[in-house]
DNA sequence: CTGCCACTTCAAGTCGACTTGAGGTCAAGG
DNA sequence: CCTTGACCTCAAGTCGACTTGAAGTGGCAG
């Protein structure tokens, strides 16, 4: 099984490799030797990347991805916590949805004042299903950017 | 149409009041009168930071949220820009689709190695229709943390 | 009139996710 | 054998979105 240099992991990935090292750093990669000084990985981190970009994506932070998938990329949560993790994807969709809706019906829709529109304003508060937690508690998972 | 001072819609929306100044600063809300010191809010910013609230989940940042909004919640946007945002966000929604089907059939799924199993790298794969822009440009939007 | 307390400003701090820079190492090609 | 270039480590910097802290202001209840 062929091993790939963090250079080419970098490229086929289009991760670079100050991320790479983060992310090893980070438990949520493994290098499996390293050749000289370099960093060795194998070829399933490449999917690994995805798995992690996905979840960046969902809004998930590194930790919470690292908590999801062991640093050889098997899944590591018990499957309750899974389906909740998939609920909390669910929950978000219908708010992405929400806000494309909204969006759509404001770019096709003439009325004077947005704020005035039945049909926004309902759009808006069909996002707004927010269980209303506390300052205290994290809910609502927060994305980031990329450069 | 009895104004709102900042306390009370920082206890109506959930958003501190740290945040609403933050807000200001940053051209997404507009208060309309002084109290004294005290900015008194219209009622409809309630509205907007319902908006604001979507746009950060859909990973925009506070800059493009305001470039879509001006300060008194009118969408200040072409209607082209609109439908390209809202067709941003089914991408994205696409993508954490991808990863929800992915953790569920993580959760359902018995197989020893994930990394193995021919419908977990079809799923992760489906996700992966990632244009391959360069690093200079900024592709993906960034979601932010909520405390 | 007094005091409280919710607000004010402004500067600085924090957090996550990286990136950048300085200085160093080493395998491989010429 | 020497150079090159891709990698290394480690500390510090950056960016966005706020939060925190210090010091001040002013409406209003008592």
């Amino acid at each position: 099984m062929k091993l790939l240099d963090i250079g080419e992991v970098a490229a086929q990935s289009g991760v670079r490799a100050s991320a790479l090292r983060h992310y090893e750093e980070a438990g949520l990669i493994a290098s499996v030797a390293r050749h000289g000084l370099r960093r060795q990985f194998a070829p399933h981190v490449l999917l690994q990347l995805k798995l992690i970009a996905m979840g960046k994506s969902a809004g998930f932070t590194l930790e919470e991805i690292a908590a999801m998938f062991a640093a050889d990329g098997t899944p590591v949560l018990p499957r309750d916590a899974l389906r909740a993790k998939a609920d909390a994807i669910d929950r978000r969709i219908r708010e992405l949805t929400a806000l494309r809706d909204t969006l759509r019906h404001v770019a096709d829709c003439s009325a004077p004042s947005h704020m005035e529109c039945p049909t926004f304003r309902r759009l808006v508060d069909l996002a707004g299903k927010r269980p209303r937690v506390r300052t205290a508690a994290a809910p609502t998972p927060r994305p980031r950017p990329t450069r």
